[in-house]
RNA sequence: GGGGGUUUAGCUCAGCUGGGAGAGCAUCUGCCUUACAAGCAGAGGGUCACAGGUUCGAGCCCUGUAGUCCCCACCA
């Protein structure tokens, strides 16, 4: 060997320079390749103001392992990298960074500010870049994009005014969600609904012209400002004959109407709602429907306005007690009550969203959500889990137009141009515009796109689109989209509709859903909570590997799991594992090894390994091709561990003192294994993958580009495999029967080896020797008057002399406890096998795997017996004397 | 108010189109057997939430109930 693994598994030793390895020799570049199937998965573009967290590791470990193994499968395998300008998220730390030197937005002008930001990009752009190589995301990084240059911003102006030309954008005065601390309107899916504690305030109106009062009850009193009616539903016999009447409004002594409006529910509260259409949703239909005012009372920010001299100034939570205070002295406040409601938050900020009307652009949705929903329904993109479809389905059967415009500067500016002279709009993919009425410069609009319009499109975008370029052509559609299911309607919904409305083709044609990762207790990581677990942390203490296997493994798609450090220690180990299985087959092997391949006559041992390899690398292949990630993860480490470590590793040692061609046979069928496994393995586990191949193979070859194992239809040890079976079975029981009568591993005792297969057994005597605490092995003679313990297979019986060891009541105690399970499969099996319903309706494949089992329960029972039999006779014999 | 997830060993979770319940950790008992104590060999531990149903056969399919978590929704 030219080169040694270190003798402990150090993570830290070699991760960073395997990345660096793979990154210099252009391993994870994809190419336009004509003889390959392409395999295309676009990141989902982390924000520019991230940090890498547990939900990234697992979104990109999930890619990353689909992206090697289809890398290793043959195709051309692009893995296309980038970031997310992330509009509002990044403008808000700007904004907060900015504070703290006491300088404001205005301060630096539009220009200044986006120098600014660009300036943060280029900082903390890259960062969540440079964690995710510490992950080993093998990302063609020469096609790494963000949502704002050159190419995805042309792509955006191509889009922006294609729609605006199918009449599929629009500009209109409309009631939005509006955050008072970002200072910008939201979109539906970016208003969070939260249970809130409140409180209903009853408030009677006086009504105008008649005696008495209305009684209604609001949640949000300083909206009383804004009252431009009072409603109640049609057929609501109370009030019938006070519509059409009016109300006198407390403290601004304004008259406003009754009207009647079916969105009133007669059984709830009083039946009387105030109508506040500039502040609330309904009220502004309502509002519509009978022409009312809108009168607006909050500013930007959610101070009132100028118009009440009382409140001006004051925030609306402060206007609340003010206003409340003052209709109690009016004698306008009837009680207050507890309640608990729903109410809108910023997504980002948390901050309580005001509905607020203002004049906006929108994206048309209806035309655009039915070939989304249709491309679902007829499996052109299909969710994984299935279930994930519901709720696509649900969001865009109740979509509604998409608010796209927003009051901030970083991001893309909205390709609409005013004529200040004339009013004359233009919209333009051009830089500038001439009013084409008047001749004068126009006016850019201010407003930014929202930061998912651009990223609607990232599938196409980053391949290069509006050009027709080679990639394009070549990588779209892509495969498979990986994303946390919090994300579906932001992104995954608008990149259908962008694909399929521009490109004409689904954007991927699967969706893999993961869910959240949470800490050990379950809650969700959050900085508030301050429980937020620091993958760069985990990667330090335990190696990137470790971390990727203990979130591929033990979970199933779409669902959440916990982040539990003993998982990460319990992966780590298995990397130690396997770095050691590893260094142990290297120190057996000559220094000037080379493997060509599995010798012809192997051993039955050997053939046992190769069917159960060859058994795996199928098994494994299934669930990749299924996205159970985890179930072939599991696999993987149950054949390393178990079978390879525990029994095969163990098997080759005799072999290897023994020398010879026994020993080169061992040889050659451990390394053969153990590249196999290592291949299998890499997807999830790159990084020791590599190391210990590089090892392995003198520095050969790259374990990144080598072919993933599939299954070889050629292998068929399945009697070899089924041969060696009973070998491990009765080294079971020997161990298993030492164990029970604390026969401690240091004493070694002769076995007689009572089957029908002598030569089987005679052949694996050395196997006994080893692993059973065999002094030595007879295969032919009996030994029935020593005293002996018993272990019994199925198709072996096995005397272990114990000499004065032996204790017969206790021996035929635990023969007896045997018998009982073995009368228990017995009495299962001939149920079965008796019941008619079953002989006649069950597969016949599985008739015979009964009628198998049974005969093998059968004589295991009789050796059973014949022992009892044995047993019971000595004893008696004994106490006779 | 709708929709969905989940309920399996003490803990965290797997369990593929229905064919005798699994892993890791924890527990108990032996072992430093020269790759690995981050290990080896054994063992114990589950009426698969509950109640019905379909079936020769149900952890898995159907119906209902309960606990729990989440999403959506304009009852002020």
């Amino acid at each position: 060997m030219a080169k040694e693994l270190a003798k402990s598994y150090n993570p830290k030793d070699f991760e960073d320079r395997i990345y660096t390895a793979w990154n210099d020799k252009g391993c994870f570049r994809a190419e336009v390749d004509p003889k390959k199937t392409p395999y295309t998965i676009v990141i989902p573009p982390p924000n520019i103001t991230g940090q890498l967290h547990m939900g990234h590791a697992l979104d990109e470990t999930l890619q990353d392992i689909l992206i090697r193994w289809k890398r290793m499968s043959g195709y051309s395998a692009l893995w296309l990298p980038g970031t997310d300008h992330a509009a509002i998220a990044t403008e808000a730390k700007i904004v907060e960074a900015m504070r703290k030197e006491g300088v404001t937005k205005e301060d630096l002008g539009r220009d200044g500010f986006m120098e600014r930001a660009w300036e943060w990009k280029k900082q903390y752009g890259g960062r969540i870049c440079e964690q995710l190589k510490k992950l080993g995301s093998s990302c063609d990084w020469s096609r790494e994009r963000f949502t704002m240059d050159e190419g995805c911003s042309k792509a955006v102006k191509e889009v922006f005014v294609k729609y605006y030309e199918k009449g599929l954008i629009y500009r209109g005065e409309r009631i939005i969600n509006w955050c008072p601390k970002c200072k910008t309107s939201l979109s539906d899916a970016e208003v969070t609904y939260e249970d809130q504690a409140g409180h209903f305030w009853h408030l009677r109106y006086k009504i105008k012209d008649a005696d008495g009062y209305l009684e209604l009850a609001t949640t949000r009193p300083e909206t009383l400002l804004g009252d431009t009616a009072v409603a109640v539903n049609p057929n609501d016999e109370r009030y019938k004959d006070l519509v059409g009447k009016t109300v006198i409004l407390p403290i601004v002594h304004r008259e406003i109407p009754i009207v009647a409006d079916d969105y009133v529910e007669m059984d709830f509260g009083t039946g009387v709602v105030k109508i506040t259409p500039a502040h609330d949703p309904n009220d502004f239909e309502v509002g519509l429907r009978h022409n009312l005012p809108v009168i607006n009372v909050m500013n930007d920010d959610a101070t009132i306005v100028d118009d009440y001299p009382k409140y001006a100034g004051m925030d609306r939570f402060e206007a609340r007690k003010a206003i409340v205070a003052d209709l109690e002295a009016e004698g306008a406040l009837v009680k207050i009550e507890d309640y608990s409601h729903n109410v809108g938050t910023c997504y980002r900020c948390s901050t309580t969203v005001e509905p607020k009307v203002s004049t906006q652009w929108f994206v048309k949705m209806k035309p655009l959500a039915q070939p989304a929903i249709d491309a679902v329904k007829n499996g052109d993109t299909k969710f994984v889990p299935e279930r994930f479809d519901k709720i696509y389905f649900h969001w865009l059967d109740n979509i509604r137009d998409w608010c796209i415009s927003r009051q901030i500067w970083w991001g893309h500016q909205i390709p609409a141009f005013y004529c200040d002279e004339c009013g004359e709009m233009v919209v333009t993919k051009e830089d500038s515009a001439v009013c084409p009425k008047c001749g004068k410069p126009m006016r850019q609009d201010p407003d930014t796109l929202d930061t998912w319009f651009s990223s609607a499109l990232w599938p196409f975008s980053t391949l290069g689109w509006p050009e027709n370029t080679e990639d394009l052509n070549y990588f779209y559609p892509t495969n498979t989209l990986v994303t946390g299911y919090d994300i579906i309607f932001f992104w995954v919904i608008r990149m259908m509709f962008s694909g399929l409305e521009n490109m004409g083709k689904v954007p991927f044609d699967t969706v893999l859903i993961h869910g959240l990762v949470r800490d050990a207790q379950g809650r969700k990581m959050s900085k508030s909570l301050g429980n937020g677990i620091d993958p760069l942390e985990v990667i330090n203490e335990y190696g990137a590997d470790a971390l990727r296997f203990m979130l591929a493994t033990g979970n199933s798609p779409g669902n959440d799991m916990r982040y539990i450090d003993d998982k990460v220690k319990a992966a780590r180990n298995f990397a130690n594992k396997l770095w050691n299985a590893s260094r142990f087959i290297m120190m057996n092997l000559p220094d000037d090894f080379e493997f060509t391949g599995l010798p012809a006559d192997l051993e039955t041992e050997d053939k046992w390994l190769v069917n159960k390899f060859n058994k795996l690398a199928k098994e494994v292949g299934e669930n990749l091709d299924k996205f159970e990630l985890g179930v072939a993860s599991q696999k993987i480490y149950d054949f390393i561990w178990d079978v390879y470590c525990d029994w095969y590793i163990e098997i080759t040692k005799p072999r290897i003192q023994a020398g010879g061609e026994t020993m080169a046979k061992a040889q050659a069928v451990l390394v053969w294994a153990m590249q196999g496994m290592l291949k299998l393995l890499h997807p999830f586990m790159p990084f020791i993958t590599e190391e210990i191949w590089q090892v392995l193979t003198n520095e050969k070859s790259m374990i990144i580009l080598e072919t993933y194992p599939t299954f070889d239809s050629t292998i068929d040890y399945s009697a070899e495999e089924k041969a060696f079976e009973k070998i491990i079975s009765a080294i079971k029981a020997v161990r298993n029967t030492r164990t029970e009568m604390n026969v401690p591993p240091s004493v070694k005792a002769k076995l007689y080896i009572q089957s029908d297969e002598p030569e089987l057994f005679e052949s694996c005597a050395i196997f006994f020797e080893r692993l059973a605490s065999a002094s030595s092995v007879e295969t032919k003679a009996l030994c029935i008057d020593k005293n002996c313990a018993n272990a019994v297979t199925d198709c072996a019986r096995i005397f272990i002399p114990m000499e004065d060891l032996i204790d017969y009541e206790k021996e035929i105690a635990r023969l007896e406890k045997e018998k009982a399970k073995v009368q228990k499969d017995i009495d299962f099996l001939s149920g079965k096998l008796n019941n008619k319903g079953f002989v006649a309706k069950a597969p016949e494949k599985l008739i015979e795997a009964e009628k198998a089992k049974f005969a093998v329960a059968e004589e295991k029972m009789k050796k059973i017996d014949s022992s009892l039999s044995t047993y019971n006779y000595l004893y008696n014999k004994m106490n006779m004397a």
